[in-house]
DNA sequence: TTAGGGACGTA
DNA sequence: CGTACGTCCCTAAT
């Protein structure tokens, strides 16, 4: 059921204060919301509004009973929206606040909440956008920022709201006017020639900014122009459009300073915003130009912050004081204001990307200095990515063409099945369709699931997803429909997801990432801009053998063995639990300790490595059977959940949805194991309660690579859950681009030590590397890999190495060759 | 035509 | 109340 809290009832003007001016000192600030708590208060910031407001204001070191305080409209108002009707109240606050000037002259303005920015600034953005960019009203510096009442179902904005109070605090005092900015926007052709030739001449450390557009004709871009940003006050743009979009310079001329560019982007050491995996890529893809990117503010950025937004104006009003700009490019291109306003717009980006560095090296610089390694890491690494998104891999088309043939046979046939079972005919892609058919028309007992809200809180929802079918096939075995149709969808999206594959001519299938698009120092995957290919990481395992390495080369897959577990137990050592770490170094799993356990008896929980190695010797050709796998999936569902902490009907939940409903384990017997596991490793539950305390000590975890997590979310429950999973992930990932690393630099693994390597990356996913190599050259491949993959990880001072299990094959599904040999 | 959600794929 | 992601389809609003 979906309850709304209630509304309070709109009230007249004449029970509250509509302005509220401070009885003896003034401090110049001016703080204005778009209405009242409820419509009882008779000040205009009330209860906990007023209690927020005070705090961020002291932390800003100013008095909130000093600042002059008011509302757009002084009642709460239905549906807490200010209507078009209620203007008028708009209107005479916007008088009175004026008229407020000749007793409290203002130094700065603090506009709260989304309905509020509108009447101050003309043609705005939203507060979403153009939060924390200073702007004038009425001539006197003026901050947009969230309502507390926003705040409260974003809590993770409070550092930011906090951090905009700041900037209003110090524009009260000093003031504050924008910076003038020198750019060169319409540059003549020999202007533009003594300016690149004095790049390639000088090399000189600048910041670069593409624009860029799809081209009508295809999937492709066009550039529009390139910036360069020589300081954080000066650019030189060259622009490739005019007005109409017509060529700026003549064929012949843009030749010449095609070339120019081309040279001064291999040359120049280059910062930007997105550089390392954007521009480059664009460059790489379009224009057969390598830049030379070597510092990136959105890797600085997100170093710094990994939870917070990474765009560029984002940055800025985090770091800089810089006004909001971000509406000029979709302006320009409009034709709402002239054409060349882009490349204005263009020279600006490099200038604030310029001083945002300036800035974010300088926070940079007061961290720890692991944080700084991390980003000099991944600035590195994102070469590799890069490489892998060009190189990309080589999609069996004809496998392709018989995979989906023979799906669709299947769906229609399953399609057709399902229909004599209904007796009627269901569309199973549509969630309404399958809800209505579910619990309307059969009537079954409606079945929810837990959906996160944006604030955060749980909302119970009407589902007919797989589970769902699942569990309501077990109860009701006359109906098959159920299973049915609950198959069917998975197929279709499966289907569908293949059909979805564009590849190039010769079945070129290409990926792109972003090594910073987790908050866990994980890497993301996407389909590429190109259009031709797929997002690498989440590929069904079951068409993996369409992917080939191509060129005559052999897939390889190298995962890295257990790496969570490995972490995992680096933590519980440092709490005084060894246990799993000598576990996993006498070559015992612990889900494997957990089914021996569940095979001989649970006395074993508590066997010494050295008993146990022999005992699982014995039993391991029985873990291989149907049987003994189940117990040992079982297992590994109980030993991972626990390490997350997982509680028991979870696990079984996830263990009947993996298992595709086969594998139905009593919620009874899954909490038995999870206390037997925890038995064996008592230190997990010193972790559960240690993280919270580490992150509510410091507001953040330091990880293995050096990455930094700052916590802006609530200390909740939940907190402890994902700081569990935070150094696990973070680890992994760091083992993983290590090993990419050592692949992609090492001069082992160059032809003539210069550009030709002979393992080539092609993919990473998570805890996998996928590399390319010609099989003849196996030897020199086995080698190569363990020299690259010979490195220590270090978690909470214990140190160990985690082991690679190296397979190549055919192609991606069918890895089974052990690099090593079999056994 | 586009955004938001539901469902489902990966680690 | 494991965590972290991206993509496809459908639906309702524009």
């Amino acid at each position: 059921m979906n309850i709304k809290p209630p509304v309070p009832e709109e009230t007249s003007q004449q029970q509250n204060v509509p302005i509220y001016l401070p009885p003896v000192l003034f401090n110049g600030v001016y703080v204005i919301g778009d209405f009242p708590y409820d419509g009882r208060t008779s000040l205009p910031f009330a209860n906990a509004h007023y209690g927020t407001l005070k705090g961020l204001c002291r932390t800003a070191k100013l008095n909130f009973d000093e600042c002059v305080q008011t509302n757009l409209v002084p009642f709460f108002p239905a549906n807490a929206f200010i209507s078009v009707e209620q203007q008028a109240y708009v209107t005479q606050s916007l008088e009175q606040i004026v008229e407020t000037f000749k007793t409290h002259p203002p130094k700065a303005f603090i506009f709260l909440g989304r309905q509020t920015l509108r009447h101050f600034k003309r043609g705005a953005d939203g507060v979403d956008s153009e939060r924390g960019a200073p702007f004038l009203w009425q001539g006197i510096p003026s901050i947009a920022t969230f309502h507390p009442r926003e705040l409260y179902s974003q809590f993770d904005y409070y550092a930011v709201v906090e951090s905009d109070f700041g900037k209003a605090a110090r524009y009260a005092i000093n003031g504050w006017t924008e910076e003038k900015l020198e750019i060169t926007y319409a540059p003549t052709f020999p202007e533009c020639v003594r300016f690149l030739q004095m790049l390639i001449e000088r090399r000189p450390y600048i910041s670069t900014d593409w624009e860029s557009v799809d081209s009508i004709l295809g999937k492709y871009s066009l550039a529009t122009c390139i910036g360069f940003g020589i300081n954080g006050k000066k650019a030189f743009v060259i622009p490739f459009v005019r007005e109409g979009g017509k060529h700026y310079f003549s064929l012949e001329e843009e030749i010449v300073i095609w070339r120019l560019v081309a040279k001064a982007l291999e040359s120049c050491p280059q910062l930007g915003h997105n550089i390392c995996q954007y521009d480059h890529w664009f460059a790489a893809y379009h224009c057969k130009i390598l830049m030379h990117a070597v510092d990136d503010t959105m890797f600085a950025f997100w170093e710094i912050y990994t939870e917070l937004e990474k765009s560029l104006s984002f940055c800025a009003s985090i770091h800089l004081d810089v006004s909001y700009w971000k509406n000029e490019l979709k302006l320009a291109r409009s034709g709402k204001v002239p054409r060349d306003r882009e490349f204005i717009y263009n020279g600006r980006d490099n200038c604030v990307t310029i001083q945002v560095a300036q800035s974010t090296g300088k926070e940079i610089k007061e961290l720890p200095p692991a944080v700084r390694a991390h980003y000099k890491f991944n600035i590195r690494c994102s070469r590799i990515f890069q490489y892998m998104s060009l190189r990309g891999c080589v999609v069996d088309r004809d496998k392709l063409r018989d995979r989906v043939s023979k799906l669709t046979l299947e769906t229609a046939s399953e399609a057709k099945l399902l229909e004599e079972q209904a007796g009627r005919k269901i569309k199973v892609t549509s969630p309404k369709q399958m809800k209505e058919w579910l619990y309307r028309d059969l009537r079954l007992p409606v079945r929810y699931k837990p959906v996160k809200q944006d604030d955060g809180s749980i909302e119970e929802k009407e589902t007919a997803d797989f589970l769902a079918l699942a569990y309501t096939a077990r109860e009701y075995p006359d109906l098959p429909a159920l299973m049915t149709a609950a198959l069917l969808r998975k197929k279709i999206k499966r289907l569908s997801s293949l059909n979805a594959i564009r590849l190039g001519p010769n079945g070129e299938c290409y990926w792109n990432f972003n090594l910073i698009g987790t908050e866990t120092g994980r890497a993301s995957g996407y389909k590429p801009y190109c259009g031709l290919g797929v997002q690498p990481q989440n590929v069904d395992r079951r068409d993996r053998d369409l992917f080939t390495a191509g060129y005559g080369m052999v897939w390889g897959k190298c995962d890295l063995e257990g790496a969570d577990a490995w972490t995992v137990a680096g933590q519980l050592s440092l709490l005084g639990d060894d246990t799993m770490l000598k576990d996993l170094l006498s070559g015992l799993k612990p889900a494997q300790i957990l089914s021996l356990a569940t095979i001989v008896g649970e006395e074993v929980i508590g066997w010494s490595q050295e008993k146990l190695k022999p005992l699982l010797k014995l039993h391991k050709p029985f873990l291989k059977t149907k049987e003994g796998k189940q117990i040992y999936d079982t297992d590994k569902s109980v030993s991972h959940g626990t390490n997350y902490m997982m509680t028991a009907p979870t696990m079984h939940i996830t263990i009947f949805q993996k298992s595709k409903a086969e594998l139905f384990v009593p919620i009874k017997q899954c909490e038995k194991k999870r206390l037997l596991y925890l038995k064996r490793y008592p230190g997990l539950e010193k972790l559960y309660a240690h993280i919270p305390t580490l992150i509510n000590s410091h507001g953040y975890i330091d990880c293995p690579s050096g990455m930094r997590r700052v916590f802006f979310g609530r200390a909740d429950n939940h907190r402890t859950r994902v700081g569990l999973s935070l150094i696990p992930q973070n680890n992994t990932a760091y083992a993983t681009n290590r090993a990419l690393h050592n692949l992609y630099f090492d001069d082992y693994n160059r032809r003539d030590k210069t550009t030709s390597l002979i393992i080539q990356p092609m993919n990473q996913v998570h805890d996998e590397c996928d590399l390319a190599f010609h099989e003849n050259e196996i030897e020199r491949v086995r080698e190569i890999f363990t020299k690259a993959t010979d490195f220590d990880s270090e978690v909470w001072g214990t140190h160990f190495k985690i082991p690679f299990d190296p397979n190549y094959g055919p192609n991606w599904g069918e890895c089974e060759t052990g690099i090593y040999g079999d056994e």
